[in-house]
DNA sequence: CGACAGATTGAGTAGGGTCAAAGAATGTGG
DNA sequence: CCACATTCTTTGACCCTACTCAATCTGTCG
């Protein structure tokens, strides 16, 4: 049985408001599992079944076209909550391993049932619902009135503040991944960040890897002021 | 004190799941209101005080950059339910109507005491934050990687359904705001409706109004299949 | 009827896409 | 441990979609 008391992710994710001694309840309906880089969790559109929260590692939710198209709606990291398909019985997309994972599931029944025993977890289910859709708010804007550099600058910004808002940190996604993230190509991805380069902004010891090298230019390209 | 029970949009709302005789506990804390087109209701980052449902009528989300560039980021109708900003104390979008508008406020406090008191509504709350979740969703995989006839297609399905799937409909907004939700230019709505009246697949008989004339072609535009 | 906002159309441009090739990085088997 | 294969990334040349700037048209309302 996992130890949830203990969990790496304690105080940042579902069961964020509970008391320590109901912990045990939680505990004995999760499995605790892992997952190499690359495995699916599980396909847009198969039944719901499950509720997961990230211990460790990243993974990426994907929306796929018929023609191939794909779009990236997120990444997500340690302490994250998602799956379910709360009233629709299907899974909204497909969730992949970026990185080695590990995690934990929890059946919709199981939860449903703690959710009867502990309301708290209601509010911390809708905090984690209102801050997935506030991302979503601003990916939207992202998307739809940005360039390929303020993109690229705000992805960085985001990508250093999962990590601690560290001047040298991983980009654990393929560039095809951030492309898809950013409706940009991969082309544009890797030429954008060459610009960036150029302009001593950042620089990238490896593909994978990020060192920020003037935050203001970064922050300033990432949310334009009003000239 | 409203009339909740033969409210139009009853069942159709947050309300939906509750039994006929507790309604009168939602009445009393509930005001109904009216604005005309044009009103804001609440600005992005004002402190969130209320929850809101539409009985008639249909609002904007707008997030707005400081240089001026603006971002729909969703257009609500009758039944939708929107405002809070459950953990975060601020709302997220500044909402506008579009139409003369009738709707319900209710407090945040109040509906925190009534979900307390009828957990029902939790689950009601949650499917409602599932359904924004997902149609966030799919508005990132329009922007991101469709293209601009795709685009107004998809919208004017879109709007078709909200209308009952009518071929004969209003198109309440104006070109910037269906411009700013889809991350074209006004031009490139307008062109790419052009377009369409030219291969005969909608008509404009005003430019609020669209007749929906060959269905299937619509549809493949804004799904497009495999090649 | 005239004025104004909103919508459409036109001409020219540029940002990002496409296609193609070369260059790293990682992994595998001899 | 190294040669090779594979995959991912970067760079280059060219093109096209959608943007910009500008004019015209249409519908609405006083």
């Amino acid at each position: 049985m996992p130890d949830c008391a203990h969990c790496p992710v304690r105080d940042h994710s579902l069961c964020a408001g509970m008391k320590a001694e109901d912990l045990v309840h939680v505990s004995e309906r999760t499995d605790q599992l892992e997952a190499p880089a690359g495995q699916v969790l599980y396909f847009e559109g198969d039944a719901a079944r499950f509720f997961f929260t990230i211990r460790r590692g990243v993974v990426r939710l994907v929306r796929s076209f018929p023609d191939g198209r794909r779009s990236v709606v997120g990444f997500l990291h340690a302490g994250d909550f998602f799956g379910g398909g709360f009233r629709r019985d299907v899974y909204d997309a497909t969730v992949e391993a970026i990185t080695p994972l590990e995690y934990c599931r929890i059946g919709i029944t199981d939860l449903n049932e703690l959710t009867e025993e502990f309301p708290e977890l209601n509010r911390q289910l809708a905090s984690m619902a209102a801050d997935r859709l506030h991302a979503a708010d601003d990916h939207i804007v992202l998307l739809s009135r940005k360039t390929a550099i303020e993109k690229v600058a705000a992805f960085l910004l985001a990508s250093a503040e999962w990590t601690g808002k560290s001047s040298d940190f991983a980009l654990p996604m393929a560039r095809s991944d951030i492309a898809d993230y950013l409706g940009l190509t991969i082309e544009t991805v890797s030429r954008t960040m060459t610009r960036l380069i150029d302009h001593d902004i950042i620089e990238l010891p490896t593909p994978q890897r990020v060192m920020i090298v003037d935050w203001p230019a970064l922050k300033s390209l990432a949310c334009p002021e009003a000239s």
